[in-house]
DNA sequence: TTGAAAGCGCTAACAA
DNA sequence: TTGTTAGCGCTTTCAA
């Protein structure tokens, strides 16, 4: 399988050279300015110790024959290729758009490229392998779940390399770390303002997921201060989808459409979902029912009631990644740091009675 | 700058040998297995031409040496790297996550890798040159703007590409368009279905964008087709923004409180914005103003009431740039070829009275 | 300031 | 079935 078994009609290679043109090679622009190819190299990399009439007619040479260097080749001998990737656990939903944005402005700023690819089905140390990973410069992973084995072989890949999200951090890799417990308590707290401690709850993410643990204890913690007990129904997990909100809304609120009920939710999606259960169910929000979800999506701002909603810094985020990433390449014997990405509470209409 | 500009307290080199090992070479491989480095790297191209004993031995080699090929100097002499570009017009939303998706899924089963980047800051044909796009096998673009400068120095790149959803496509180009007219109709004729022609209105993408203007085409032709006339004002273009058609929904609905007003937004956003507005204004849907979307994200079902909409086929899309691309990069002389992405509508609760 | 020449790590004839 | 060898297009000493 691959580039040849079919209908070649044409006749290989060049065939009638019209538009098909191959690529000027670096030769072709040094025989035309009449210099060596290794000065075009210079113009190329290290212009200020070339003759800026030399340099000139090079220019000239390469934009006449539209010269642009190999990358395979000029990596294969400076051993690097100015772009960063960054991994993702799939393909992101309006998450992860102003992470990418401030990744990819950053690395701009710097010289450096960014690429994305997902690793949906990036299971084993395998797949990681098969990456075509090795032209990159740096890595940057968001790892949401623990996955000791994708980490492990992420690492032994043994590049500078920044993990976003992780739960524990890897000794000698830099991290960028989401703070979820000051947001997560802010909303607690803020929905205990106006509802009964037992009347709250969190619907939650992923029992396995590392920011969907944090919430969830984060909230049980702030609960355990304001009340006796906390029942176990108070705080469930499920995962970071609409359905799951949905699904749990409809099953619990029924019951209670004459209590106010607090939700804080594992995200902003799960708070849509319970959102559409409670319009479904009759329940007026923020009457009857409080929400308050987690990441600070746009859509907070487009639905209504407006969603509150703990914001998370995904521009810095972004950012600090991707400088950790370069400065990791600039110096890659120094000490690995730990940057912290804090959350707050944005209270909106969805919780303010 | 570079490698060793640093605080390097080792010894250069393998110095203590411990984690920093050097990535091994195919060389090292064809000494541990004690073949030739041919045979290694037959093993990685052709397996089937060596002697599985052989090839036990090398395959061994390279795991106990952790060998990954250098894709710089694979690259080099094969001329492929097995990944192909996604340039998107900008860090996508919640819109075009299902095109990754998809587009990530079928280069996988064809042993290919997807590589996204924008092209926020893609102005210029310089821009295009100074991107590391060369290392690709083939480039998927998706341009939703006029922009013959970029489309013509991403054309003169002169290697495998699908345009997405160009106006006019470029003559021997491969091509998958979005067909925005019959899903549109669809849309404007099950408005017209409940409410009168000239209470119904187009709140439309940018003027500039070639969807919007399909869009709002279609609409106006439908209108036409059962109206004596249709005023200047049912038809207005603004961004693909909730704050547009927020705006619009705010400046618009207020005096039509009396009237059962259609609206047709061209895209999902905009019609979470008039419904926002509708909202605010206490204005009822589906009872005093029914709405329909384009574009079929996710959050059509999330929100209540749930929106009509007129659905894209991203997934389709996706798949189809894909494969155009490396059927072209299979066969880069065949001729060009336009898919046609359909598109229909939807119904949902935010337009059935 | 410039050029000659030796690779970078790999693949692909061509031989054996 | 395997090995030898000549590059792929570029950068980078080392000389001039």
């Amino acid at each position: 399988m691959g580039k040849s078994q079919l209908i070649n009609g044409a006749t290989p290679g060049e065939g009638h050279g019209h538009d098909q043109h191959k690529p000027s090679l670096i030769t072709d622009v040094a025989r035309l300015a009449n210099v060596s190819t290794a000065t075009v190299s210079r113009v190329l990399n290290t212009p200020e110790v070339v003759a800026p009439a030399t340099a000139e007619r090079v220019r000239e040479a390469m934009s006449e024959l539209r010269y642009r260097p190999n990358i395979f080749a000029k990596g294969l001998v400076s051993r690097t290729s100015r772009v960063l990737g960054i991994i993702m656990p799939d393909f992101m939903g309006e998450f992860y758009t102003q992470l990418l944005q401030s990744a990819d402005t950053v690395a701009r700023e710097h010289g450096y490229h960014v690429v994305v690819t997902s690793d949906t089905r990036l299971g084993s140390a395998d797949a990681v392998q098969s990456l075509p990973l090795n032209f990159l410069d740096g890595i940057i992973a968001l790892l949401t779940f623990p996955d000791r084995k994708l980490t492990k072989s992420l690492v032994d890949l043994n590049m500078p390399m920044v993990l976003i999200d992780t739960e524990e951090g890897v000794p000698g890799i830099d991290r960028v770390r989401i703070e979820n417990e000051p947001g997560a308590r802010q909303a607690a707290m803020h929905l205990l303002d106006s509802v009964a401690p037992a009347d709250c709850f969190h619907v939650g993410g992923p029992a396995s997921n590392f920011d969907a643990k944090d919430r969830a204890k984060a909230f049980g913690d702030v609960l355990r201060e304001r009340a006796e007990s906390v029942g176990r129904h108070q705080i469930m997990f499920g995962d970071f989808s609409a359905d799951w909100g949905y699904e749990w809304g409809i099953a619990n609120l029924r019951a209670r459409r004459d209590t106010v009920t607090g939700v804080f939710a594992g995200n902003d999606e799960i708070a849509l979902g319970v959102m559409s259960a409670a319009s479904e169910l009759g329940i007026s929000i923020p009457g009857q029912l409080r929400v308050v979800g987690f990441d600070g999506t746009r859509i907070c701002n487009i639905i209504r009631p407006a969603l509150s909603s703990v914001a998370v810094p995904f521009d810095l985020i972004g950012r600090s990644a991707v400088e950790l990433c370069l400065s990791r390449i600039a110096e890659p014997g120094r000490e690995a740091q730990t940057i912290p990405a804090e959350t707050h509470l944005v209270v909106r209409e969805s919780s303010t009675p």
